[in-house]
DNA sequence: GTGGGATGGGCAA
DNA sequence: TGCCCCTCCCACA
């Protein structure tokens, strides 16, 4: 964890690629706590040095302990003490925020299945939307925070659910299912590194799963068969995402 | 070697 | 809705 290596202690912090030009801002100062939001991370550096991270579709931390390794590749941010090191490549965003400006996207975003929040909010948003369909809901950051396309596929097939109903026609249910299934499996996702939505019987070769194993019910699975029903899967732009489902085990 | 796609999101239009 | 951002990796030459 970030936090063990870093919290509390003062922190060597560097851009070294020169695309992340606030670091001086930042260097030599305590990193008091590493905060997650959604898909956003937080480093709290005191007032208005809030670092801002999104890894967005590239983005990737590596890790280790001992001294940091030579710098190579795009390197945006590091962040380092004597015993720890830190790596941040490709990200959407690695700036400093202000406090304002933290506590604005916290408000912004909806509940989030990783920090307890109680999913009310998302529920009433979902139940009142007449034409927009649950596929899209469940992408929307200000509905649910955190979710993303491969949850958001699996999560509809899990629950049977069609991507194309609307959230009006959900019921409460349905989303309480849905909501105790993204709590499970993001926890075990966010342990991992890894995203496992497969029930071990429904895995071709058993059950745990092997590095190159198939371990979605239908993500990426454009034209294979459905590990329940057989029928191939379909694909087709939604939200400007890929969305994947099985028309016959989500009929409804 | 090259080109396209990918766990995302903000913005213009 | 489409475009951009801008990195990595894979399939395909």
């Amino acid at each position: 964890m970030q936090t063990e290596a870093f919290g509390g202690k003062k922190v060597r912090v560097e851009g070294p690629n020169g695309r992340f030009t606030d670091a001086a801002l930042l260097d030599g100062r305590v990193l008091r706590e590493v905060m997650a939001v959604g898909k956003h991370i937080g480093y709290d550096f005191g007032k208005d040095r809030k670092l801002h991270v999104h890894m967005g579709l590239y983005g990737d931390f590596t890790e280790g302990t001992g001294a940091a390794p030579e710098m190579r590749g795009a390197l945006r941010l590091r962040i380092s003490t004597k015993n720890d090191w830190l790596e941040l490549r490709g990200p959407t965003d690695c700036s400093v925020w202000t406090d304002e400006e933290w506590e604005a996207l916290k408000a912004r975003l909806g509940p989030d299945p990783l920090n307890g929040d109680d999913p009310e909010r998302g529920f009433k948003t979902i139940l009142a939307k007449k034409t927009t369909s649950i596929g899209a809901l469940l992408m929307d950051q200000t509905v649910f925070s955190g979710i993303g396309n491969i949850y958001r596929a699996e999560f509809l097939f899990r629950a049977g659910v069609s991507p194309f109903r609307v959230g009006a026609e959900m019921t409460r249910q349905e989303l309480k299912a849905i909501w105790k299934d993204a709590c499970a499996l993001m926890q075990d996702g966010m342990v991992d590194r890894r995203i496992v939505t497969t029930m071990p019987a429904d895995r071709p070769h058993g059950k745990g799963p092997a590095l190159d194993e198939e371990v979605h019910y239908v993500y990426r699975r454009k034209g294979r068969p459905c590990f329940v029903c057989g029928t191939k899967i379909e694909t087709k732009v939604m939200g400007g995402r890929n969305l994947f489902w099985c028309p016959t085990c989500q009929v409804k």
